[in-house]
DNA sequence: TGTTAACCGAGACGGTACGTCAGGTCTTGGA
DNA sequence: TCCAAGACCTGACGTACCGTCTCGGTTAACA
């Protein structure tokens, strides 16, 4: 009853290095510039094994998410008492490794690849700003208990906007420097509204 | 006494027939899957025409823009006497015209476009926006004279903060539904901390 | 325990389909206006398979020669007592053939690509009158030994007067008549000088 | 009642050009490689020149033939009272006219030129042979009338087979030395025939 | 002495074919 | 059954020329 077919079993080195090359290769010359035959030879694979495992380009570079092959600097909310110096410390951070051209190159890889496959966007932006949401959510809701934060405001909304607004900085502009970190701290925190 | 060229001057029915198709094609069938040789053949024009005055893909998808072929639906802001009714109005509105799949299409095109061509991106994204920007800005600026906002505060900031969320929205999601509006604006306006 | 190289082997179908198209093609539409498109297009094959193992039009054509795809009708000397019976049969029968629109066209576009390429136009005039001149040289060299020819004459140079003589009427007009063989052999067996 | 029409008259000067640089090109890159936006620019001239002229790239090389732009060396047969030897010299000397890599050149790219263009080939062929011939047959039918050649051959037979084994001897090999001369005469002469 | 009409160089136009790159499939021999 | 290698057909790339069609400008005969 074992559930073992025959025949040789999926090399893992193979897998390893096809993702491997996918990465570095989105990083080097933009998701549209990868070719599925430059990441069979980078990594020393048959283009059949490629097509054996994944349906296209954009496949691949979700399992490379997916398998954390891509992974931007996991930078951690400090565990500062001040919600708000920690979100700005933390938005601060963000701002300096998205600055690095290797990261912008892979997010505007994933961008792309997003725009291409629509139905990979989800999964993709989804696994992309996980990590970063949960912990970012958990200490909103935290802070909103200790009644540091207004209680009637969706934290998914307010990463929304945080998320939105970094983003769109990296692909409207070649700099993302991490100087306006204050600014979206002060307006998300304050608003409009003259006190 | 005249600088004209010598020679047959540049085609402006070509020059339409080829931003037409291209803005059409990228509604169509997306960005990456436009090609120069389908540009030509439905613009009934000799790819060396193309050539002849564009360099590249994107460099065509920038002209549409420049030349108002690619062109939003430029919700003016309302009229209300209310700054924050009037931009939520208008944000509502954005929202809606996002949500059209045509629009979506095109505006997902762009994004691929600049990520591809990052030296387009500035361009483009300025193009873009800049209609509703300065509509925009004139507004907040003017609100900030009358006491009615904080004068203390960039009003590109808070552009980039809408057009960014909006952005996030539309990638991140198959659907870019209004009913989020409320919420951004409220946030916008009132910020997190706890009156 | 092989020398045979990973791959897929080549295809000899399409080797043939390619020769046979390219050989059909300059029969019908003359070597200039023969394209490697049509070829490929012809014989159902893409263009690459092409380029892979030729580098040149004249190339294949070269190949069809020497696989025998292109083969002129091979007149055999017949076996007459008298050779100068056996030649003038011979070169009356080499001149209709000749006269045959479509091994015209063919001899046509052979001259065109020798023409083209010289270091071709070796490999290609020797084996397309290689078959005849063999024969025709035993002959003459036996028929010298009997004593019915001077034996101090290169048969070489016979065969190349001859050859020259149809090549010469078959480029310098549109028909090639069997009626000259006579005169021709004539000349070339009794010579100018009075008897 | 004149035939004159008003509006400029044809340009001699950009005539004399396009016939210049057309064979020049044909001598330096061969027939099939000569373009007409190539004898445009090389003749400084615009390509609607030359269509209103010329309706092919052949048809202006039989213009250079008929006009004297191509001319082999005009090698006049030698004032020997001996036929045989001022033949003999007039083919060594055309041997040496051909070995010359221009030359060779250009009756290559006649020769292509003419396979091209079968209606062509007649007048192509005639005028470049026309001068030889002519002074080559009245010396032959004096030769005869004295007695020194046998007066039942053709001169045009005779001639064919000289050209066509020069032809010949070019089109299947690169060189093309004079040293056959003699022997080509010696069969023309005597015949094959033992004495 | 204009006017008229055909010429001229230049060069953009819609196309065809070039030779190359990559896509996704198929076929080798070997693990 | 998987694997690296590589040939296969397809289709798009960006370029070179084709033959045609304007441009502004020149040059001759006619009015």
């Amino acid at each position: 009853m074992s559930g073992t077919r025959p025949g040789r079993s999926r090399s893992e080195k193979s897998r390893t290095a096809i993702l491997t090359a996918t990465r570095d290769l989105v990083a080097e010359v933009g998701y549209e510039h990868v070719t599925i035959e430059g990441i069979a030879s980078r990594a020393h694979v048959g283009k059949q094994t490629i097509y054996r495992w994944w349906s296209s380009k954009s496949a691949i570079l979700a399992d490379c998410v997916l398998d954390g092959f891509i992974l931007l600097p996991r930078e951690l909310l400090p565990q500062n008492d001040d919600i708000r110096i920690a979100l700005t410390e933390w938005l601060r951070n963000a701002l300096v490794a998205i600055g690095d051209p290797n990261n912008a190159s892979l997010i505007r890889g994933l961008n792309s690849a997003a725009a291409d496959d629509p139905d990979l966007a989800l999964v993709l932006y989804q696994r992309m700003t996980e990590p970063y949401e949960s912990s970012i959510a958990s200490r909103l809701d935290e802070a909103a208990k200790l009644g540091e934060l207004r209680s009637d405001i969706s934290a998914a909304d307010v990463i929304e906007m945080l998320f939105g607004t970094i983003l769109y900085r990296l692909l409207s502009r070649l700099d993302v420097g991490p100087q306006v970190a204050d600014n979206i701290i002060e307006i998300l925190f304050s608003g409009l509204s003259p006190t």
